[in-house]
DNA sequence: GCCCTAGTAAACATCG
DNA sequence: TCGATGTTTACTAGGG
């Protein structure tokens, strides 16, 4: 059900998401095809054999006994096959100290561990150790089932030979034989079920792992007929009838038993593609359904013990059917423990599968290095052909020298949505009014270093400013200045969603960079360029830290310097500017080399101004504009208006640059806070 | 409700 | 003339 639902909400996400997709076509797959066919088949299969057992000739006697050989055979298989990929076993400490604790009573005791907390008391190895160990010792009681099985048809043959009826050696060759094919067979249905495991997502175990056990039968049975079950030797054990003997299994087996402590009952591992393969995908469908009075193994009117599926017309019926058919034996002692394992190998798959998820996310939002068609955007670009062009030729002239956020490498995996980024902010949506670096004080550049991949891939609104991106993309260049259409390339190339509507934004960012003040424009070499002038960008507005006159008073008294939010502090480490304060710095070439990558905004709200000055510099010419860095150094703006002094921005007033009225009309340190 | 900031749209000017 | 660029204004909306 889950996996339906899910797959089917993976089919309905956006195009492009072809790995989901066949992911999803895949859970479709398996989820239907395996529970179904083999295990539900297999049961009943064997089920049906055994009832039509009429008697009564040696050669049908032996054939029966053969068939309940099978039957129990298979059985054991089915629920071994559950159990044999999960890498941590139930078997507990216990393997390791002779548990004294009936592996029954260690099993159904309701104190009973479960996988998780085995997987937290173990650690992978031993789990993975014990599971060999269980392995092995399945494999052993299967071979001496075979053994047994093997001198009790050898009995048989002499009690028939005694009787008269000789019987040609031919014929009992023949019967061996049929009997190895038989044998086959239901390897060869232990391995389908297995690969249906795989499929669904069970087993998880490498090919050659998973077939490990099956190959080792198809070597040791025959050897135990050819072996072993020579004529003649003598039978070692009594023969038993059912053919298992789990006791002797308990017996060995106390190291598959949960410590005599513990548990969740049985419900508490109930899961739908857990369920043994003997078990109908009815069954599996049912087992979300407990409702809080009735019980998590009573479900539809029968009972959901792994392989029963008895019908029972009431809960108390089903209780009573509870008590006497899983009573606490060895039979119920294994098949819980075959599904104890099942839901450990579940959560182990189900961690697999986050973790391929993972890594098949990280695939494909994370390439900085490969050309990037911009055909892939996630949404297409209605009539962005134009524009299509000057992202491609953005992506080729990336430069190298600019620093790329280091976070991208270090970044945990692209997050689907990046922090601080509301619903609202997701594309489609209307104007995005406010933008996280505002209200959260995230510097942009940390928050794009984080979150690059992500907003390069996915079509969402970046929560940022027009004028704190544009300053984004001035900055990360090595000489701080951009050209228009190197700023409409940083945004493209940076954000999906840029690469649409790219009417609307770069009507914007020419808005942006005409209205704010602290974009600069700057006759150069090569046409114009804008610049920034950091101390009108960090004056531009202080909203939350110096605007708003309560909010700075409660950043204060709330917050001592050392307690300054995440984003601020690592703003703090980020900007690393030693210079700042220093005019000299002023020059675009040695500010570049010095500070690389820093640059960043330290979110635009928080950044204090770390100059000091007074009027905002009039528009630099090219070399001498200077994008100032600011020294964050904390909240406190108001204290470094005060200083007096020049400010950074103009080092060089005289340097040529049309005088703005823009620039120079605001400037007193008093106006910003206002 | 006011004010500030931001986003959007549009008109207009300039320039190559 | 056209498109890119740049400036400016108006409006709307969110948030303090």
């Amino acid at each position: 059900m889950m996996v339906e639902s899910a797959s089917e909400t993976i089919r309905s996400a956006p195009s492009g998401q072809n790995g989901v997709g066949s992911l999803s076509g895949q859970a479709d797959g398996s989820s239907g095809g395996a529970t179904g066919t083999t295990a539900s088949g297999t049961g009943r299969e064997v089920t049906t054999g055994a009832d039509s057992n009429g008697e009564m000739s040696p050669a049908e006697l032996l054939h029966f006994q053969q068939q309940q050989a099978l039957q129990v055979a298979r059985q054991f298989l089915l629920q071994q096959a559950s159990g044999l990929s999960s890498p941590g076993n139930n078997d507990s400490k216990q393997s390791a100290s002779a548990v004294q604790v009936p592996v029954s009573v260690a099993m159904m005791s309701p104190q009973m561990l479960t996988p998780q907390q085995m997987q937290q008391i173990l650690s992978p190895p031993q789990l993975q150790a014990l599971l060999q160990q269980q392995q092995a010792l399945m494999l052993q009681q299967l071979q001496e089932y075979y053994k047994k099985q093997q001198e009790q048809l050898h009995l048989q043959l002499l009690t028939q030979q005694q009787a008269g009826k000789p019987q040609p050696k031919e014929a009992l060759g023949n019967k061996q034989l049929a009997f190895q094919q038989q044998l086959l067979q239901m390897q060869q249905l232990q391995q389908q079920h297995l690969l249906n495991l795989q499929r669904q997502g069970l087993v998880s175990l490498q090919p050659n792992q998973a077939s490990g056990p099956l190959q080792t039968l198809p070597q040791d049975l025959p050897q135990l007929w050819k072996g072993e079950g020579a004529p003649g030797q003598p039978a070692e054990d009594s023969v038993k009838q059912e053919g298992l003997d789990l006791t002797g299994t308990a017996a060995t087996a106390t190291s598959f038993a949960a410590p005599p402590k513990v548990s969740p009952p049985l419900s508490h591992h109930t899961l739908p593609n857990g369920q043994p393969t003997v078990l109908t995908s009815r069954r599996d469908s049912s087992s979300h359904e407990e409702t809080p009075g009735s019980h998590p193994l009573y479900g539809h009117g029968e009972c959901k013990w792994p392989g029963c599926e008895t019908l029972c017309e009431d809960l108390g019926q089903f209780i009573k059917h509870l008590n006497t058919e899983h009573a606490l034996d060895d039979r119920s002692t294994a098949q819980c423990r075959v599904q104890m394992q099942v839901v450990q190998q579940l959560e182990i798959q189900l961690a697999k599968e986050s973790e391929r998820l993972q890594a098949m996310m990280a695939h494909l939002h994370m390439r900085p290095s490969e050309p990037k068609p911009f055909s892939q955007p996630l949404n297409p670009v209605p009539g962005s052909s134009s524009f299509s062009k000057v992202t491609v030729s953005a992506a080729d002239s990336f430069p190298d020298g600019l620093v790329h956020p280091p976070t991208s490498a270090a970044a945990p995996v692209t997050p689907l949505r990046p922090p601080g980024l509301g619903s609202a902010s997701l594309h489609g949506g209307g104007p995005a009014r406010r933008r996280s670096s505002d209200k959260f004080c995230s510097p942009i550049s940390s928050e794009l270093a984080q979150n690059h991949e992500f907003y390069k891939n996915a079509d969402v609104r970046p929560p940022f400013t027009y004028a704190s991106l544009i300053r984004q993309a001035i900055l990360e260049t090595p000489d701080r200045q951009l050209t228009l259409n190197e700023i409409y390339n940083w945004f493209t190339r940076m954000f999906a969603y840029f690469r649409r509507n790219t009417a609307t934004w770069k009507n914007a960012v020419r808005h942006n960079l005409s209205l704010h003040k602290c974009f600069v424009r700057v006759e150069n070499v090569k046409g114009a360029v804008w610049t920034v002038d950091e101390r009108e960008y960090q004056k531009r507005r202080p909203p939350k830290m110096t605007g708003s006159p309560t909010l700075v008073k409660n950043m204060i008294s709330g917050l001592s310097y050392g307690a300054l939010n995440a984003s601020y502090q690592a703003a703090l480490a980020e900007s690393s500017f030693p210079l700042l304060n220093s005019p000299g710095m002023l020059n675009p070439g040695s500010a570049s080399s010095l500070l690389p990558l820093s640059h960043d905004d330290v979110g635009a709200p928080v950044e204090p101004l770390p100059s000091n000055g007074s009027s905002s510099p009039p528009r630099l010419s090219p070399p001498q504009y200077s994008h100032q860095v600011q020294v964050k150094e904390e909240p406190a703006e108001a204290e470094e208006d005060r200083q007096p002094g020049p400010p950074l921005g103009a080092p060089n007033p005289s340097a040529s640059g049309p005088p703005e009225d823009r620039d120079l009309e605001e400037e007193l340190p008093g106006e910003e806070l206002s």
